[in-house]
RNA sequence: UGCCUGAUAGUAUAAUGGUAGUACGACGGUUUUUGGUACCGUUUGUCUAGGUUCGAAUCCUGGUCGGGCAACCA
């Protein structure tokens, strides 16, 4: 633990700017989503880094909201981001948006024009297009471009009185139209959009763009480190460009890649997808790759900022496997969550040795990493139990631990049992399994001098609950989906979810709490979900235990 | 066929001209009243061709391959 971590590329550049006493040392980052969908496990790398560089170097990061575009922004996106963020474990300085900034934001257009930079064009979305030329041809200049201040002061203004129709004029910076950069070429700065927004109500009708937004509201809050994803680079040189001619606080944009995990899809835009086309049950579906999917799911915060912290940070592409992410929320959960019994497969187990009516109480530790097994709670043992089908095997193959005719198993918790015989309906399947126990085997008190291999779980028919319990796979079947030829879609996983609708769990698994993870013996780590009445219990499967048991 | 970026085990990530390391995975073993955990071990790598240098993953040149860029999205 007191291993030091290697610094990524973006923590040797803030380490450098405090050595060399960069704006007094002082550290400033921003996390700033646009309020437009739910936040993904890929938001919470950029949160993780942005958070945690104020955390390291004592500084302070602010969240805000780069609602720009009130087409595609709603206030429930702003709740549930904040909600997310905070769940994540992270306290922002300030809660800012992009929208507090619009009078400023106008200030600094109209200043702009005013040195000759910018411009109204009444050009069309296509046109515009058109005279941006390609990659290897120049653009044009249209007649628009050479309007004089006096007109473009009048024009902007009239803009923003909402004198114009949505696209009959946009507002550009006048930059270079033959620059190899295509963000260089003469970009929108303002467009018109007679739109209601969710904070700024109706009184505005021209809102600005990304590129005369973001960077502008970075200055004004004096972001020092400016945070984001490898395809903004091409925006660096307009980022730049905007703060200096209109002499502002120089912050400075950095960009890393963004995270991909296999076997999803990380796209707001295909997020949106599959729950509006009701491939999924909302956004917070235990499948989906979103924060609140991953917290229905059972996922901890802790467990993902330690995924956050393992895949590192560079600026090549990546694809994370999920496993990755399995082994983080394990390692978090095994030293935390309390065990308990549950049996998903039943099959029911006669002691026949057993007295008839007898019952006895035995003890189970909550958790056996914690020292003093974390507490413990009771449970009946009686003569007939539940266990796992696939915990007997008829006729056993060499390397079967576990019960078999003639072979012996501990229950947890209880006692040594040896199967005799089973009972099969008319088609050959086992309908019961009968069994002998060993009295003087029980469990902290065993005096048989017999050893075996295996221990199975159980559960008292007599005494037990039963829940739903709800499993779920890979979203997608293919590694990228996103990748593949044809649509996404096609590549959902048709068994994502498989639904249990009576496991028998132990009486305790009652007091289960929304919230609290719990492990089913042998089985998983597991979440009492949302769905949830006091009558009928559900529970999500978070992560299956890791197999080592190469099976035959 | 322009510009910008990037390339280290299967996947990520470190080594900042001086022993290519770490994690996850896989495989094998020890312990175990969870075939879990813990612990131990094994495995596999510098895109390519030149150059500079006593010495190159690192610097230089050419090539190859990947990603991004021509939204009134962010």
């Amino acid at each position: 633990m007191s291993e030091e971590r290697s610094l990524n590329f973006i923590e040797e550049i803030v380490e450098e700017d405090i050595a060399n006493g960069k704006n007094g040392g002082r550290v400033l980052t921003r996390f700033p989503p646009e309020p437009n969908g739910y936040l993904h496990i890929g938001h919470a790398k950029s949160i993780c880094l942005n958070f945690g560089l104020a955390l390291k170097y004592n500084g302070k990061t602010n969240l805000r909201f780069d609602d720009t575009n009130p087409v595609k922004e709603d206030i429930e996106y702003v709740d549930s981001i904040k909600e997310d963020v905070k769940w994540l474990g992270f306290e922002w300085a300030n809660e800012v948006y992009a929208s507090d900034y619009f009078d400023k934001l106008y200030e600094l257009a109209v200043a702009l024009i005013k040195q000759g930079l910018a411009y109204v064009d009444d050009s069309s979305a296509e046109e515009i297009a058109i005279q941006k030329g390609t990659p290897t041809e120049p653009g044009v200049p249209n007649e628009y471009r050479s309007r004089s201040v006096e007109e473009n002061l009048q024009l902007f203004a009239d803009m923003k009185a909402g004198k114009y129709p949505d696209g009959a004029k946009v507002l550009r910076a006048k930059l270079d139209l033959a620059s190899t950069n295509m963000h260089l070429r003469d970009p929108l700065m303002y467009r018109i959009r007679h739109t209601h927004h969710h904070r700024t109500g109706d009184a505005w009708c021209i809102y600005p763009m990304y590129d005369f937004a973001h960077g502008q509201s970075d200055a004004i809050e004096e972001i020092t480190h400016s945070i984001c994803t490898v395809e903004f680079i091409p925006h660096r040189p307009l980022y730049d460009w905007f703060i200096e001619k209109l002499n502002l606080f120089p912050s400075k944009q950095y960009e890393f890649a963004r995270l991909n995990l296999n076997y999803t899809v990380m796209s707001k835009r295909k997020l949106l997808q599959l729950v509006e086309e009701n491939h999924v049950d909302g956004w917070d579906d235990p499948r989906m790759p979103t924060i609140s999917g991953l917290r229905r799911r059972g996922y901890t915060p802790a467990s993902i900022r330690e995924f956050c912290e393992r895949i590192g940070v560079a600026k090549r592409e990546n694809m994370i496997d999920v496993g990755l992410l399995e082994f983080c929320i394990r390692e978090d959960l095994n030293k935390t969550a309390w065990r308990r019994m549950a049996v998903l497969d039943p099959v029911k187990l006669v002691i026949t040795n057993y007295p008839e009516g007898q019952e006895e109480i035995f003890h189970g530790e909550n958790n056996p990493e914690v020292e003093g097994g974390d507490g413990s709670r009771e449970f009946q043992f009686s003569k007939e139990l539940w266990i796992e089908r696939d915990d007997f095997m008829e006729v056993p193959t060499k390397k079967y631990f576990r019960l078999g005719i003639g072979l012996m198993v501990r229950l947890k918790s209880a006692y040594i049992i040896k199967g005799e015989s089973v009972v099969k309906d008319a088609d050959g399947n086992i309908t019961e399994i009968h069994c002998t126990y060993i009295p003087e085997s029980q469990s902290g008190n065993d005096t048989s001098g017999i050893n075996v291999k295996g221990t199975i779980h159980w559960v008292s028919v007599a005494h037990a609950k039963t829940a739903e319990v709800r499993l779920y796979d890979r979203l997608f079947q293919v590694e990228d989906p996103s990748n593949e030829e044809g649509d996404f879609k096609d590549y959902i996983n048709p068994n994502s979810l498989h639904i249990l609708p009576a496991v028998y769990i132990e009486p305790d698994l009652a007091n289960a709490k929304i919230g609290t993870p719990v492990q089913f013996m042998r089985k998983g780590y597991f979440t009492l979900d949302k769905d949830s009445t006091p009558d009928k219990l559900v529970f999500n499967r978070t992560v299956t235990l890791k197999d080592g048991w190469v099976k035959k």
